[in-house]
DNA sequence: TTATTTCTCTACTAAATCGGTAGAGTTTAT
DNA sequence: ATAAACTCTACCGATTTAGTAGAGAAATAA
């Protein structure tokens, strides 16, 4: 399963793409709109700020904005941030690969094989859904509803 | 990630499917061969038994033993069980749904989507590998290795 | 029938992670 | 100077993970 922490930074980010671009928004407003915890909002937002998704700004007037284009943005990227690895065991590992412990042989272990087939496909449908995506993807669902 | 109880759950299976058809095997033999903690294995081999999967004998040549032919156990049915969910979020799950709590419209939700298409794209490819595919893979990538 | 073998069951535990909260500090605009 | 905002450090309770300990029950063999 996903953190909530990795939830609530996607939302947040929907929110920041649905926003004038370059216009600061408060942790308050996507605190209360998007029912986040504001605290542990904080949190995150900063750390996309570190991570350079995001920009902020002090002072009245201030908040947070996106730093790239919602098309430059995905859900792997986020999620990597907040909860590492995407893969299922830490053999088949991208970006955080790191050797099972309990692991015979990594060669030849069919396991192995099936969780990185796992990662390839879950990977390449998080990485085509970019932000903007999302949006679109909110869209058609909001008038399928109608 | 998988648990390691999820893992082992799989070596261990994997081992009893190469032996000789309803030969039980002791506890202490697959713990020593595939490297498990044998108190750990013990409570992974009872689930499974419970499951149904795992037939046992007490006594003297008892030991543990497959019930289905491997053709009928997969990847997915013992990943449900020690670690609940396939699914990233609950809302996606099939066997253990659960609204998402912080979910305020879950019929428009864009995550939910994405989601819902790694869920099947995941459960499907654990679905195709039951414990003989696994064990042909094994085969085949011992044969590559030479 | 008694000893031995082997699985079964209950209870505990240490460490890590998750989902936050508290509060002081720093920067910026007015 | 003051108020508005983000920034940073530190903490905390609950849950989960990865086990361990030890007694019990059933089956077999002597």
């Amino acid at each position: 399963m996903i953190t909530k922490k990795s939830k609530y930074a996607i939302k947040a980010l929907i929110y920041l793409t649905k926003q004038e671009k370059s216009k600061p928004v408060l942790i308050e407003e996507i605190s209360t709109e998007e029912k986040i915890p504001k605290k542990f909002l904080e949190a995150i937002l900063l750390e996309l700020r570190k991570a350079g998704i995001l920009g902020s700004k002090k002072g009245k007037g201030g908040g947070y904005y996106l730093l790239k284009p919602a098309t430059e943005i995905n859900m792997a990227e986020v999620m990597r941030l907040f909860d590492g690895a995407i893969a299922l065991v830490p053999c088949v590992a991208h970006k955080y690969y790191e050797p099972c412990e309990e692991c015979i042989d990594e060669i030849t272990c069919p396991i192995r094989e099936v969780f990185r087939v796992i990662r390839e496909q879950t990977v390449a449908t998080l990485k085509d859904n970019t932000f903007d995506e999302l949006l679109l993807k909110e869209k058609k669902l909001k008038r399928y509803r109608k």
